[in-house]
DNA sequence: TGTACATCAGTGAACGCGCGTTCACTGATGTAC
DNA sequence: TGTACATCAGTGAACGCGCGTTCACTGATGTAC
């Protein structure tokens, strides 16, 4: 992770947009017609390139999926943070409900895939859980997202006034279970209503 | 669907064992391969048939997933009638927390997907989130689950003098996130722990 | 029940196409003086 | 700053393989007498 914080400077800026540009067009290609459905010839049709510029920055396919994963585990991070951000510069009179509803709203408009992103991220979750050499890297992620999350909830919570009536981590786990499952339902009906997860929210809270 | 429930006598015995033979091995092949990493080849390999075998019996690979789909959707139906005679051939003294938990671990015994299954299932539902032609059935699919299960749950909650402190609606949805979620955790973890489930529900119900 | 024929179900070779991957190349970018 | 050369990044033709699909065939099953 490092390399991509402090990006190396033996690889050059040209190099690394091309990079981008790949990753950008695969992202698009794999949510219309799956991973393995999607020939290296038509990404870099997509990306503006010939497949000649692929393999001189991949490896293969595989590590081209696996670029994209880190990616969307670093995107994911960034949401969090900037939805913590957010919550922490609202001030003035809220009530519980609502700011908790201002906390979850941020994270929702910064992490909003879209339905390209949605469809592109369940792909490489089921590709991750296929590929054992992946599915630690993604188990460790999703832990740390937790923990990221954790987080914001309980200054949200303290903010307002709540505590949760249950168990902590389970708490967590109810919202994201929630949250995923209203981003696959939006694969079908178009629309993504997070009442829901509200109404989940105040079930499971109480005031202090 | 009249058809599957009174076989049309036009088709004989072989060639529908034949066929179930390849769906299975097609879903098999699918959890591991993905749908579009799926080759015809290969199913029939694994289904004992050749090539031509296949094609024989389905107009082509598409057709497949479509028989796979409706083959899915009756299984869950299947099961959750199960649930449904388990649950009301119980009988004695359970407290209303246990005679719902026991309501719902029938339904997870009778629909237990397996690993395998598990990711077939979560392949086709991606299918046919991307195919247009297919997403009117699967939401009406999903429509008609929640119904059973909305009756299943009503008439465990009535024997258990238990009540939903939230939307009846709302938390059948509740319920079934919370079990997706818990399913595709366990492709990560290799176990699955309903007890989120359990809490849940303790939580988001009363007594009457 | 036994025989002769018709239909059906699955075989396996063949087809052409598109895929992943390689590599000799060329034009673009960077470096030294 | 300008020129000469070296390195780098992407091109595009070529390869061989495996895929989806077709079809003439054969052996199995069903039917009539």
């Amino acid at each position: 992770m490092t390399e991509v914080l402090a990006p190396d400077a033996r690889v050059s800026a040209r190099r690394t947009v091309t990079r981008e540009k790949l990753m950008a067009a695969a992202s698009t290609v794999f949510a219309e017609h799956s991973i393995p459905g999607a020939s290296v010839e038509v990404i870099c049709e997509a990306a503006g390139f010939t497949r000649g510029a692929f393999y001189s920055n991949f490896a293969d396919k595989d590590q081209l999926v696996l670029a994209l994963i880190q990616a969307s585990i670093q995107t994911q991070y960034a949401a969090a943070e900037q939805a913590i951000a957010t919550m922490k510069a609202t001030t003035g009179d809220h009530s519980p409900a609502d700011l908790v509803s201002i906390a979850i709203t941020a994270f929702e408009e910064a992490a909003r895939p879209g339905r390209e992103g949605i469809l592109t991220q369940q792909e490489l979750l089921l590709y991750a859980a296929r590929q054992p050499t992946l599915r630690e890297p993604y188990l460790a992620f999703a832990d740390e997202c937790l923990r990221q999350l954790a987080t914001l909830l309980a200054d949200a919570l303290r903010f307002t006034g709540l505590e949760f009536a249950i168990d902590f981590g389970v708490a967590i786990e109810l919202l994201t279970a929630t949250h995923n499952h209203l981003e696959m339902q939006a694969l079908f009906t178009g629309r993504l209503d997070p009442d829901i997860l509200r109404l989940l929210l105040l079930a499971i809270t109480r005031p202090v």
